[in-house]
Formats: structure tokens, C-alpha cells, sequence
DNA sequence: ATATTAATTGCAAATTCGTCGCAATTATGG
DNA sequence: CCATAATTGCGACGAATTTGCAATTAATAT
């Protein structure tokens, strides 16, 4: 068991819920990976988790704040928060929909804290997308 | 018929589109308001609007770049873009819900722009969501 | 370790969401 | 006002998400 999951595991406990495999599974198959649909998710659970305990696992993380859900084009995906994981950020392509993650970026993150500050909010999580023409769209 | 309004109507013939009663009713319903769901949607359009008509016309104004899908929480929402309505970000309260909308940000706004020149993207758009305790329930 | 109790899960059914084809209606351009 | 093309409403459909409930698993106190 990794840093990580030791963490999931205090989290669990100290909200009162229960230490479950299936809890460890969804987990896991968030670990280290880009953000994920639904459907991927479930997927990668390798069929072991019925869909609606994946649905209903997801539901109890993004409460504990260890999930989050991010918007890549018209479609929401998942990963693990800032606490759990490396946050990134995203460049999506609105023509071919392509999806490049856009490493930490300190100017930005100290701005974005100030201006929480600014209106009296106690800043936990944040996203960004910026959509555009990818490299290779912009040649057509 | 206001500014935008003479706006939208010139979006539409410019791009060969008819301009109808059920284009004015969507636009109008999303005017000055914060962002709606979709359901939020159909309900303001009052019942005069199909819910198929509803998702053709979003999907039409957003290809034209009249509308942009914005995610707040779990759930995506549509708004107006810039260049109908005054662009902002959102703070979101993780504990109440409450959306707080973030005025413009030159400092924030450049730093994008240079980050998705960076990567060679051609920005086109961006969405912000800082999520976190509004000031009332930073308090319990 | 074991029994008891409470929480969690799988399964199937029920909703909800978004899309599609097609006939009826409405806008556009003479 | 007519002819034509675009748009809308309706019903049906597949996909996504939620729910009730019985079976299973975890937590807690012996």
C-alpha cells in the first residue's frame, strides 16, 4: 500500500465510511493516469465493480474531495485531486479534440489564490481548459 | 430588440442560418442570467420549446460561438460567451453550492494566453472554476 | 475469533439525458 | 403570394445515471 492509498484510507475512516475493496479499486485505477470517463473508469476497474458501485464510489470521493470531475470539451472526465495526485490543467483542441495536459504553472495558481482571497473564499481545488487549435489543426 | 439581440440576428444570416422565434426564446433565456443547465434551460424557455429544439439550438450557438458549456460542480452549464455578455469565471462553494461570479482578470487572461502559446495552441476560449468555502461557510 | 449490527455491493428495473428520422410548419427569396 | 429550403415538434431510441432491495462484507463489541 502506497502513501497514497495510506491516505485514502485515513480519509475513509475519519468521515466514517468503510474500507472496501471496491473503494481501493476505483481508486487505484485513478492513480498516475490522465483523467478518465465514466465509462473508462468503470473499464478500468477490469470488470470486477458493477457500474453503479462505481457511480456511487465517485459520488462519495468527490464529497471527501478526493475526486474531481473536469470538463474536456462537451464531456466531463475524472481524476484525482490536487491532495492525491500531480495537478495539471488542459489545452483541448476544439477541432480534433485532441487533449494536452498543461503542466503546474506557479504565476497562475498564485493568481488564481489571490483572487480567491479577494472574494473572502477559502480556495481548495480549481480547473482550467483552455480550447483552441492544436498545432497541427492550425495548419488546415 | 437590444444590442444583442440585433447581435444574434446578424450571427445567424452572416453564417446562413434562419432567424426564428425559437432562437430568439433560447437566447433570451439565457440574457443577463447566470448560467443554466439544461433543464434550467427548457423550463425558462417556458414550455413553448421542444427539448430536441433546445439542444439544436444550443448545439447550433455554440458551433457559432454564441454559447459555451461551462462545468459548475458535477453538472455542465450554458452561458452566454464574450462577445454577447460579460465573460467571467466562477468561484464555487464547495459546502452550499453558491456560484459566485469572478470579474475579469487581465493578469489571469495573459498568463493563459501565454501558456497556450507556448504549447503552440491558438486559444480561442478558456473556462476558470476555483472551487473552495464562500465566506458564510467558512464560519461552521 | 465470533456474533451482532451497520454499511456496502450487485443486480435489475426505472429514470433521465441527448439524439434521430420524419411529417408538419415556418422562414426566405423571388 | 409561391416555391423552396430550413426548422420544429413528436415519438422512439440508445446511452448514461439513479434507485430499491436482497445478498454480502466490514466494523464493533464481546
Amino acid at each position: 500500500m502506497n502513501v497514497a492509498e495510506l491516505e485514502l484510507k485515513q480519509h475513509l475512516k475519519s468521515h466514517g465510511y468503510s474500507i472496501t475493496d471496491a473503494r481501493y479499486t476505483v481508486f487505484a485505477a485513478l492513480e498516475d493516469k490522465e483523467a478518465l470517463t465514466m465509462a473508462e473508469l468503470v473499464e478500468a476497474c477490469g470488470g470486477s465493480l458493477d457500474r453503479a458501485t462505481v457511480y456511487r464510489t465517485i459520488t462519495l470521493f468527490e464529497a471527501l474531495g478526493i475526486v474531481t470531475r473536469i470538463q474536456i470539451g462537451w464531456k466531463y472526465k475524472l481524476e484525482l485531486t490536487d491532495a492525491f495526485s500531480n495537478h495539471h490543467h488542459h489545452l483541448t483542441c476544439t477541432k480534433c479534440g485532441s487533449v494536452t495536459p498543461l503542466s503546474e504553472d506557479t504565476d497562475l495558481e498564485e493568481r488564481l489564490n489571490e483572487l480567491a482571497v479577494l472574494y473572502q473564499f477559502k480556495p481548495q481545488d480549481h480547473q482550467i481548459e483552455i480550447r483552441g487549435l492544436c498545432h497541427a489543426c492550425q495548419l488546415f
